[in-house]
DNA sequence: CCTCCCAATGGAAACGTTTCCACTAACTGG
DNA sequence: CCAGTTAGTGGAAACGTTTCCATTGGGAGG
């Protein structure tokens, strides 16, 4: 790492006092077209570029905006923070990461160090909202902050999908399709936000609809053992014809896993996911599920971010149903009249029925 | 922001200089316990932390470096990064992450601004490596970086697929199931590096197995109609067997898009695709691949830049067929002996099958 | 008791900016 | 021709650190 050359240097080169180079350079400030023809050329032949430590410190202001995610592994956040990542650099601003592997003593360590290098805001996803060290901190602080996929408590600003409306749409979506016995699949239920809003959302939706409660399949983090735990699962609520997958990828997994029962998705068992990753579309049976737009929130949050630091006005939250918007697609269908009375027929085909198959893939094709 | 207490509040509070307070916090230089503690006291009194700006500006060091990769929406690219950030952190780093959409004038001007910023090393994905302003800037600065997924020129480092060898591997793998008549699929094929490496390589295989040489069939950026384009390149080529797709993703709307022709995945045409992404093992066909490990490569390039920082001895790369290794999936299928003679009837069965037969006609009459 | 040494400490410079202020010189209007 | 602007300029302070250097005081050794 060579030294750059510093403002001093170009001053000395062009025959001029350091306040001058500034002022030639950021336009601010009277000059001489003989002195501004001076320091540029003198840049120029020095190649020199203003350091940004030196004028953070003198303007405490870093032009750098910290994101704090559990993990860009899940494409939910990687899509995220690119829309967020986008929007600063348009701006000018420069986007810190730190993933926390969903852990919340990282998640407090992040907030702390962006806190430290002085970054202008925060946008940050935590794992609890309502007992976080880290968010605490950056209150007292006053640093900017925009939460993201969180559910906001009141008053405050979180770009986040509405997962209880959400997950009630998909209920609807499942009753108009003549289904009445449901179950949930979610992942780490109790400890995770995200997770009880979907159950609690599908659950009232389900209320509303006067469906049966849904059942409850808890799975834990490595997706192995899903077919077994499906099979017992549907032992256990034989009548059920739909299953709400917390996530796509739970979704795909519990596809993958009825095959392995020789469970048709979706003649015998209807799957809807949450997210709308794009794979969701380029497998077969394409993917029904809560299509949301990762991009869309995480530039919403940065200009949230943005419009804090300039107190410029902030733009205004998507409205709840704006957050999302329900996918239709192959691994669901309606549940037929015949199948409605019986649902252990439907969830345990004995046959091995071909031809049905073939004609449903048939009548699939036309889209 | 209100502005935290800096080094001289406590200095006065603890009643000392800036110097003993520095020399406590950082033990570096002796004190005293009773100074020792007073600084102490007026820290936790204060909830004093050290100024990263300003101790960037008198050590010319930010613990930061800089990432620059094309998009993280790829999650291959995601993963890296992810693995990357990971290694940095664990050192005291942070990342300052810029995504480039694939654009060389926004890749120049990231590095630009990352120089601004004074990280302390760069990791990126270059589109050119051999014509790169950014690479060229880095160089003249003398800035420590490191190549992802780029094949290195030589004498250069970078943490990468070794592309030509795996798409070798492909051919290989491709000829011990018996097959002879091969398509490549890429995007963008001539602008990309790495497709481009990946079709030499996929080729070069074929030639030293006595294959025939593979059939190019490139597409562009919107998949959409690649049903159309499969269907056009398969009567073209109409003995093709096996298809390899330069990633994932491509691999799987291939499949998508046979299904959709009536040609069935294993059966009448075997895929392999590229990168190893997970989805690829929770879908039906499993996705036959290359697996990589992105984590690891970007883990790899921050281990590069961490030792060229501190001087320690560089971790080794791995060596070349260590960067991929061949999953088998069922969309790979060994070509039994009948149709080794006539890869036609393979591709486009019309024979006793009658649900195939229908399809089929289905299918053109629409056209 | 006088040196000498060393631990402990604080002052001040330096890092690269921006900006306030003071100063000069060249105008303007009377 | 003089006073009063005003454009153009440079010096220096400030931002928050670290670190060099000088200073102090006390203890050990003579």
């Amino acid at each position: 790492m060579v030294q750059s050359a510093t403002i001093k240097d170009v001053a000395q080169r062009a025959g001029c006092g350091v306040a001058t180079v500034s002022r030639v350079l950021n336009q601010t400030g009277p000059a001489s077209a003989k002195m501004r023809e001076k320091v540029m050329v003198a840049v120029k032949e020095l190649d020199f570029h203003f350091s940004e430590v030196g004028r953070s410190l003198q303007s405490s202001t870093t032009r750098t905006i910290g994101c704090v995610v559990p993990s860009i592994e899940n494409p939910v956040y990687a899509d995220a923070v690119q829309g967020a990542q986008e929007v600063c650099l348009d701006a000018g601003y420069q986007m810190l990461l730190i993933c926390t592997n969903y852990n919340a003593e990282m998640e407090t360590h992040a907030i702390r160090t962006l806190i430290s290098k002085q970054v202008d805001g925060i946008i940050l996803t935590v794992g609890d909202v309502n007992n976080s060290e880290g968010l605490d901190l950056l209150r007292s602080r006053k640093v900017p902050y925009s939460l993201l996929y969180n559910t906001a408590p009141e008053g405050q600003i979180s770009w986040a999908v509405d997962d209880h409306a959400a997950a009630a749409k998909v209920a609807s979506v499942f009753h108009d399709n003549k289904h009445k016995h449901t179950g949930f699949l979610g992942l780490d239920f109790l400890s995770s936000d995200r997770a009880r809003q979907r159950f609690e959302g599908f659950a009232e939706g389900c209320a509303s609809h006067n469906m049966t409660p849904p059942a409850l399949l808890e799975v834990d983090d490595d997706s192995d053992d899903l077919t077994p735990r499906l099979e017992a699962f549907l032992k256990q609520h034989p009548n059920i014809t739909g299953i709400f997958a917390s996530n796509d990828y739970r979704a795909l997994a519990t596809i993958r896993s009825a095959r392995q029962l020789s469970i048709d998705v979706p003649r015998d068992l209807s799957i809807i996911g949450f997210d709308g990753i794009k794979v969701g579309q380029m497998i077969d049976p394409t993917l029904a599920t809560i299509a949301t737009e990762p991009r869309a929130l995480g530039a919403g949050a940065s200009k949230t971010i943005l419009s804090m630091i300039d107190g410029s006005t902030p733009p205004e939250l998507p409205s709840m149903d704006q957050t999302f918007s329900f996918r239709d697609g192959g691994s669901l269908t309606p549940l037929v009249a015949e199948s409605e009375d019986d649902g252990k027929v439907a969830a345990f085909p004995s046959s091995n029925d071909q031809t049905h198959r073939q004609v449903k893939i048939q009548q699939e094709r036309p889209q």
